[in-house]
DNA sequence: ATGAAAGCGCTAACAG
DNA sequence: CTGTTAGCGCTTTCAT
């Protein structure tokens, strides 16, 4: 039965006849129609009679009949995948923008390549090669922060792009970002709310856009309240828990006006800060407030007391990308940086007790 | 010159002849020769002039001409993707994974789909629904922890497929596992090393494989230490800081004979253990050395003092997923279970001082 | 050494 | 209502 393999050829070659299932050919055969038929029927396409849709349907399913992809594809000029470009290896943020992203996506059936670039600009080059080559009928970008980001030297054409959670120098790409302002705003204006008066600000480097619009928002709910900014309460340093800590022995080193409350620029400072606080003795929320940015799971949760923070809505981002580029491959234009409104999530570090007042407060 | 649409039609259609560049048949104008001879000389095939390969890439470059994959997918019988299947919503694990995965199957050209299930057994079979479509080379299956999984309800034919970090209820398929038992011995044999005689094992529930496994190894490194097995000295219990923490006052309740070192089924659950130990105002390692599993960065690194943990080498068993995918797709077949070293990172949590003895520690 | 032509599996326009 | 056919862009014999 089985004709003996006439050529050993590459191993990385498929033997197509035996992997590939049936065609459109052998359903026409096996319902006695023509190919046109099948395919009207298959689509819902054309005028047919329903016994001969019926009949079509029938021979399909028993032959386990697969439409292929890339026939479509290839026809209609359309591959019904997107890329997706990230440069955040560690896939804290990239992972729930993907999820809603797709999500969206696949309600179109369109699917999503995944691509890690991992901030090396000729592997997202290679990348986007392979991807365009691929024929994608749109293109994601996403960062692990929300900077701008030369565009490498890839020749786009006019490919429906968004950037998420990431931004790129050509003005007339579409960027779609949480509105760091309002989130940091609501986290402060929170603080104010349960009693705060000396508000410290606690954040990560200074070059970070997200860091400066953090404490734009600080600042303003500052002012809101009548509260005056004082340099000494605002400390921008790392992302981390390390920086927390020290942050907390800087502000408390002379207890004459320590701060009562405390925003942080991320989950993992304000971890630190809940850590460095308890090693002082000093009570959270009862002596000092302490409001996080992130709002990641694993850090909220564990943290001592568990840790109010501002969501940034990561899976919302993705959804609203997916959305768009579903709006750019039909036609539609968009650019310039749009923003989304941040969620404060209130726990015990910070106003439980408000909870029914402030947990469904958002940005913008 | 342009005719105008005839069709609105749907506006999530492409309008095809804006988008796709040039094709072959474009280039075969610009340099003067027929099709079947771009073909040859791009791909480097058949027996061309010198100066005819050298035209055609000339008028390709020109044109920026960029083969259409799907055009070749569909000759071929091979799309040059695989799809990822994920069920790991956080990324913690898939993350890494697909870092190696991807960088292996880059070099041979093919992309990754990435898909998205969470858990959802629906939305897993309409995902591999459309990845059979895509006509994928290969399916890799991850998951949040390494427990078998029951197979949906897609006829998957002889696709190939791995499973990494996963496992399947069918003997035929292939997995790709950490060792779990080797990385708890080598944790539990550290400990030994560093002078523990009452060694601890915190970990999370007994109905993961990875839970038994690892108790496994920790009870074959106290046996071969000479130490005897104690019941009370095996907790099993959740994933979490919290019962790092919790266990930690069990173990400690009765100071009688508490332990001297504890080996963490997680790195969670180690900074737990790391928390509680401090509070309760004992020195590590002095007092108590500590290991944590995963050597999770985010955890090891923020952890007081840094934690030493195991590692699974997410990243080289993705790597191995991929190079058995290519295999697998070149035709050789794989089965059972297989399992990849572990390696020990000494950081400050236990032995340190020890580390050039210890850091290069694999299991297996 | 190059060209011509037959598909890969499917869709859509046009006949019948 | 259904069949025929011309491609989609590319590879690969087979002629020349």
């Amino acid at each position: 039965m089985n004709k003996l393999p006439p050529d050993p050829a590459p191993a990385t070659r498929l033997d197509r006849s035996q992997r590939s299932g049936p065609t459109i050919r052998d359903v026409a055969r096996a319902a006695g129609v023509s190919i046109g038929t099948v395919s009207k029927a298959l689509n819902n396409a054309g005028t047919l009679k329903q016994e001969t849709r019926e009949r079509v349907a029938e021979a399909a399913r028993a032959l386990g009949f697969r439409p292929n992809d890339l026939a479509q594809a290839l026809h209609r000029g359309q591959s019904f995948t997107v890329g997706l470009i990230s440069n955040d290896s560690f896939g804290r943020f990239t992972m729930p923008i993907l999820e809603g992203l797709e999500s969206v996506l696949h309600d179109e059936r369109i699917a999503v390549f995944m691509c890690n670039a991992t901030d090396d600009p000729e592997r997202e080059r290679e990348h986007l090669e392979q991807l365009m080559g691929k024929r994608v009928d749109g293109l994601v970008f996403t960062a692990r922060r929300a900077d701008r980001r030369p565009s490498v030297g890839v020749n786009l054409g006019d490919l429906p792009t968004v950037f998420v959670f990431s931004q790129s120098d050509d003005p007339r790409s579409f960027c779609l970002l949480p509105d760091d302002e309002g989130g940091a705003y609501l986290g402060a204006r929170h603080l104010v709310a349960t009693g705060g008066r000396r508000i410290a600000h606690v954040t990560g480097p200074e070059r970070f856009e997200a860091v400066r619009l953090r404490r734009d928002g600080y600042r303003r709910a500052l002012a809101e309240a009548g509260l005056d900014w004082r340099d000494d309460f605002f400390l921008p340093g790392e992302w981390s828990e390390q920086w927390g800590r020290q942050a907390v022995d800087i502000l408390f080193s002379s207890t004459a006006a320590a701060p009562d409350s405390i925003l942080a620029g991320n989950d993992q400072i304000a971890r630190g800060i809940l850590d460095a606080l308890r090693d002082r003795g000093l009570n959270v929320p009862g002596q000092v407030g302490v409001v996080g940015f992130d709002n990641w799971g694993v850090m909220v949760e564990a943290a001592r007391p568990r840790l109010t923070s501002i969501d940034m809505n990561l899976s919302t981002l993705g959804q609203e990308a997916g959305r768009r580029i579903l709006r750019m491959i039909g036609g539609e234009h968009f650019s310039g940086v749009e923003r989304l409104p941040c969620t404060l999530m209130v726990r015990e570090s910070c106003g439980a007790q408000a909870k029914t007042l402030f947990q469904e407060a958002r940005s913008t």
